[in-house]
DNA sequence: AACATTAATGCAAGCGGTTGCACTCGTGTC
DNA sequence: GACACGAGTGCAACCGCTTGCATTAATGTT
């Protein structure tokens, strides 16, 4: 059925180590060969099987890509730039949906490994110990999260975190709530430890309210508990949460940003296009998306160091965030974009 | 490095041939013996290559997936559930993005073909007698499409564009436009076929506007030409063009519904939480992507039958569509789903 | 007791490629 | 003219696994 190497080289009139090295080392063979073994090859329809060639040189042009979850907004641009990227290497890429389940991470992780040449972990679950364990079976890079030794690209949450606390801060608001995000996340640590040093640092209250599933319904349904809690605005985890914690708002009578100011993170494409537009960190989605492909790429030649990519976030104000109570100073210009701009 | 299958058969003192057995013909094997290899195999962390398997018996527990733009909010609910069908069965899935290209369709499907099992071809913009073409080198699935004697899950979009059309003229509007889609989708061709007819049958007027790239910038940058053919209502290739329209309308200074209805087609994720909340057209993405895995995995099976499975598809209405300036006739309760309700 | 049957296992070929090694030439060197 | 050399090609082993066939031992049949 298949066309395989020995029906070009029987076609040819060669060896099949000459039809072989045509296509995997071409300077070895003489180019009126090549031309021919080329012709006949075309001829055929011929195309080397990459998992019969990945047996014997380990190297399967595949790549692994595991998030937690494909339908939330803020993965589907990272895998695009990743396939992207990949298929420019002359990679193809696995996608693998783990429902944010940690031990599905490990059991696709496992799966997978035999056949990629190495696992792109975005976003992961499971603990630091687990993912160190992996990377000893299978190259991995790890996209939001740091752990030593393994090669990462980390966005910078805890400075966007930062510029978001100042921004409300600087607002008047005095009582802020962190809406955080799911057991696990990396991403939900390092925004909580930024902004509770950054409340700190600017006096102002902050009540964390979580861990809770990273979906508009999570945000929905924490409406009650920011209101109870008295906080005049609140940080997200992400836009998801945040747009669903509008809607929470909205539909328990508070206006937003009248009464309560909302604040999320990721500046997906909904960001803008809800009402009011939401005031949001912006994070490289794409950028981290090549950059993770890069490094698994990279990894092979050049295992010495094991790099650390950090990508700028940028606050991107909007409209969900205005005045609070206290008395407000004026944001810093260098932190903030134009309001309601597309981002870049 | 990586443990085979015979490290586990000198760790139990069995042949290969029998540690392979306990894997992939399990009654074939003394069950006192499988469990010693089990154990074995556990202890070393042995885990079965399957390129290696797939290379002998031609099954590669691969599926290919290929759509034309991941980031379109449309395909993720499909991807993921397409992902969590074929992991059900065992299978991994390759995600490849074309960028709405069909030579690039054409490209991936050949380059996955040798180590998938099947590919799930979603929405694509190359002609059919490639795809029948194709089709003969790997099996295929198309969604949203239809080819005689080629498996196909299609979306009723027909009766969906006929539903939402009729909404329209029952408000009053005489004058429509429909703004088509991509050149070479068979979904714009079906909304098209069927907006014309039911125009017609409604005596109404019918513009049609394309085609244009599926984008919300390919609807934004059409407002002006709704505005210009003296439009009173739309119906968009889909929701994401209906969404970039209304802010062209908006920015035009024409109100949404006030001026001109909207109507888009997908009911994605976002269609309910823009302002004015999006009339569209609800489509069964994630059961698309679960028949299509299911049919692709019963084809090798049974080959008797190429079926073609149809998903009903239903007007959702919301607060994009309001009174025409003509008479207007109640709706179909039949059609109609409770206004700002979440989809089901 | 001789024979047929069945269960369990081993043997070896082969899936579609790659690659170290050996071989054959034509050429340049002394 | 003998020799070394490199370019081009063939040979065969091997990657990790499956599978038809042969072999052996245990069981059932008459």
């Amino acid at each position: 059925m298949a066309v395989t190497i020995r029906d070009v080289a029987k076609a040819s009139g060669v060896h099949i180590s000459t039809v072989s090295r045509t296509f995997s080392a071409p300077h070895l063979v003489n180019p009126n060969t090549r031309s021919r073994v080329l012709a006949c090859a075309e001829q055929l329809g011929y195309r080397p099987n990459r998992a019969a060639r990945a047996l014997i040189t380990g190297r399967t042009y595949n790549i692994g890509l595991i998030v937690a979850d494909i339908a939330n907004p803020f993965f589907p641009p990272l895998i695009k730039a990743a396939e992207s990227q990949a298929r420019k290497h002359d990679h193809h890429i696995f996608v693998a949906d783990t429902n944010e389940d940690p031990a599905l991470e490990e059991e696709v992780v496992r799966a997978l490994a035999k056949q990629v040449d190495g696992v792109l972990l975005c976003s992961p679950r499971m603990s630091n110990a687990l993912i160190e364990q992996l990377s000893r079976e299978v190259p991995l890079v790890v996209v939001n999260r740091q752990i030593t030794g393994i090669p990462a690209v980390a966005m910078d949450v805890a400075g966007g975190a930062r510029r978001a606390v100042d921004h409300l801060a600087g607002l008047g608001h005095r009582h802020i709530a962190l809406v955080s995000g799911p057991r696990g996340s990396w991403t939900s640590r390092e925004i909580r430890r930024s902004a509770t040093s950054t409340a700190r640092a600017a006096n102002a209250e902050l009540t964390i309210i979580g861990p809770n599933p990273p979906t508009e319904v999570g945000g929905l349904t924490v409406a009650e508990d920011v209101l109870r809690a008295g906080a005049t605005a609140v940080l997200a985890y992400n836009d998801l949460m945040a747009i669903g914690l509008i809607e929470g708002l909205l539909a328990a009578g508070a206006h937003v940003p009248g009464d309560v100011s909302v604040v999320g993170i990721d500046d997906i494409m909904l960001s803008r296009l809800t009402r009011p537009k939401l005031t949001t960190v912006a994070t490289p989605t794409a950028a981290a998306g090549r950059a993770a492909v890069d490094m698994l790429l990279a990894h092979g030649d050049d295992r010495r160091t094991t790099a650390h990519v950090h990508l700028q976030t940028e606050l991107v104000i909007r409209d969900s965030t205005g005045p609070g109570p206290g008395p407000h100073s004026p944001a810093d210009p260098g932190d903030v974009i134009a309001p309601g701009g597309v981002a870049s």
